[in-house]
DNA sequence: AATGAATGAGGGTTCATTCAT
DNA sequence: TATGAATGAACCCTCATTCAT
């Protein structure tokens, strides 16, 4: 009946452990099967918001998509709308988790960028992941409750962590621009802008975003000698 | 009856002029009228959809807004899919027409692209022009002809426009990032991320767009003696 | 912009004349044009009816086909539902005259029959006028005015003649089958049927209906010693 | 997908039993109720079919007649078209599977056909099922799925029927007429044509539908010495 | 807890009818 | 008189939500 959860992800919010003894052990409880069931149709109705906007996921494909009943999904949550705000939350939460364990800075802040550059690249753009930034703008204006939770716990985190960096590089000399600390936004647009590129205007114009990214770092920073 | 017709061009179109002489003339002939009535149809629709999006909003609402029946919009499009199609053209075509008359490149290449930004701040950070774009960005991947119509019309000479602009500065001194003539999405990405900005996060942390393009493009052609 | 009123009995009805001197005579005065235009649209109203009934007839297909604007039935026609009454009367009355002006009977009774017969194959089974008989079977409930009027200008009138020249072959003993004078239908049945099947089944077992009504009446007056 | 449980089948499917001891059993179980709805649906939108044609029908009556909700017909049936020639199928069936039941054949070609004619008359003729023959020759033409499905469940194979015993009466010498066998359209036109006159013009001249099949076999088969 | 059949409000679309020109 | 743009009631169909099993 249950069809492949898919996400491991959500297995592991689970709490769901690999049977250590033989047997496939009853690992299964009530708890956690409904766990495993809350994941999967948060798996689903990510996909299907993403691919289809708000309103125009339907439940019913949710449901199939998760392999559970229509009604079930109304035992975990009120309605299609708080559906989507915790949704946005829920995905959301384990990418601000990362962004608080940041590693100790060692070596030079463009390396440092360099490597959020890069883990951006690998894991945001022209992934599910980037489809979700394009998600919230696209909703956002309707569900202020989505707009705020993200500017709450990822725009204004992100800004602040980059505003230090920035300064970082200033206090270092490997920044000229001082006023750039005012404004982080500069530092991380071309990002958003290549996120959004991929959605819309790869199939034209395919973009190679990890170049222009360091192009972009090459204004701020200065030109490398060595590549 | 009939509101603003917002719409410089289709009252155009009608050949309508302001009446010269006293006694309010006779100005109403049948084709103008259909002209108004199809311009109030269009700015309705307009505001609706990126108030709404396009699946949430109600042909109704449109029709209330506009000030006419609901069948009447039927007279002007063949259905809700394509017009909305129909409108990204009719709103963005007078924009490139614009962009097409490029006003002669007298002073330096920063003076020409600070007055671009200029126009931009006002006419479309903050404004509907704006909130159109994150239309687009929001519905593109479900409406293919909007994006690649978008593409094609706007980005796509954009991004020549600019290219060209960037080379210019290149070639007279102005910019030393040679490699930023392959990227001209930098130049104009904290523009897009403004009007982003502004539609999602402006209530949280208002933002000084005209002081961060100043601030970026002191990033790219270096930072002022005067103001 | 008028276009083509297609049917020649619509010029004559409307009392037209081929122009007799050189330079296409200035017969057209109001009432005349009048006429025309209301014998086009009687005749697209028919086309349309027939191939669609009654509900799914468009008043836009009408005009169009008409040549006229939507408008211009109302000036001739109550609404759509009288439009479809007087039709039927339109289109009948011409065809009841024409029984009434029976041809002096010489020969025998089974020669009457038989041009009777040879007549409805020509005219009425496979033509537009048959499938008016199926219009009539279609929408008859719906339109006890049409079914009323249809009974008693037509089946009544028929059946009255058919009994007539029924009694008239018993009596010149031509007919053996006495009671065939109580039900005249069993007369016309095989045509009628032979009307229907054309427009089901003919394209799955075409029908020789000459052959067929030529068997029919050699039931009736017994076979033919020579063709 | 759907299934066929007819009506008469669905409510047996469902096994309802009139309760036998006291308080009304508990007969209902799920596949039981609706099988029951769908069985409700069908025999309200014959109904509702026969009454206004497919056109004028509105799922609103269909469902307020047989008790549902507008939405539950589209868990029957895809949408009304497809309801419409599932329905014309659904109600055919049975009758089909009765003619392939034949009774043996004792006693006279005549006697049988007298009795078919019988059965006819009591189960068809100025009933509604005769009133679906009508809806039938109404909707046909635009229903091209139903005119084919009619003609080869019912007019071919009862063509083909009517044929088996024509020759048979012919070669038992019952009925002079040979060429009478490739026309079995003429033995069964009257009944057809009663059909349809008592839907039409019952109310202005009553037919006596058995007195006129009982002519018509006497014209095929000569005038009964008893009657 | 889970199901999925049932509901019915709501929205897109059509089209008979009207009326200003 | 003729037009056809405009109207808005009505209809088919969808889909979020409920609830008996």
């Amino acid at each position: 009946m249950t069809k492949k959860p898919t996400m491991a992800t959500a297995a592991r919010a689970a709490g769901q452990k690999p049977a250590l003894g033989g047997k496939a052990a009853p690992v299964s409880n009530r708890a956690m099967r409904a766990a495993q069931r809350r994941a999967a149709i948060v798996e689903a109705a990510m996909e299907e918001f993403i691919a289809r906007g708000f309103a125009a996921t339907r439940l019913d494909d949710i449901a199939k998509r998760a392999g559970v009943a229509k009604g079930t999904i109304y035992l975990h949550f009120k309605d299609k709308e708080s559906m989507f705000e915790e949704l946005v939350r829920i995905v959301i939460v384990p990418v601000v988790a990362r962004l608080d364990a940041l590693p100790p800075s060692t070596g030079s802040v463009r390396d440092l960028i360099e490597m959020f550059a890069g883990n951006f690249i690998n894991e945001v753009i022209g992934t599910r992941r980037g489809d979700l930034v394009r998600l919230i703008v696209a909703e956002g204006p309707r569900f202020p409750a989505v707009a705020d939770f993200y500017y709450r716990e990822v725009v204004s985190r992100g800004m602040a962590g980059m505003r230090a960096l920035i300064e970082l590089g200033i206090a270092r000399g490997e920044i000229q621009q001082k006023n750039l600390a005012r404004y982080p936004q500069i530092l991380v647009a071309p990002a958003i802008i290549a996120v959004i590129w991929q959605s819309l205007f790869a199939r034209h114009a395919p973009l190679d975003a990890k170049d222009m990214l360091r192009v972009h770092l090459d204004l701020i920073f200065g030109e490398r000698r060595t590549t």
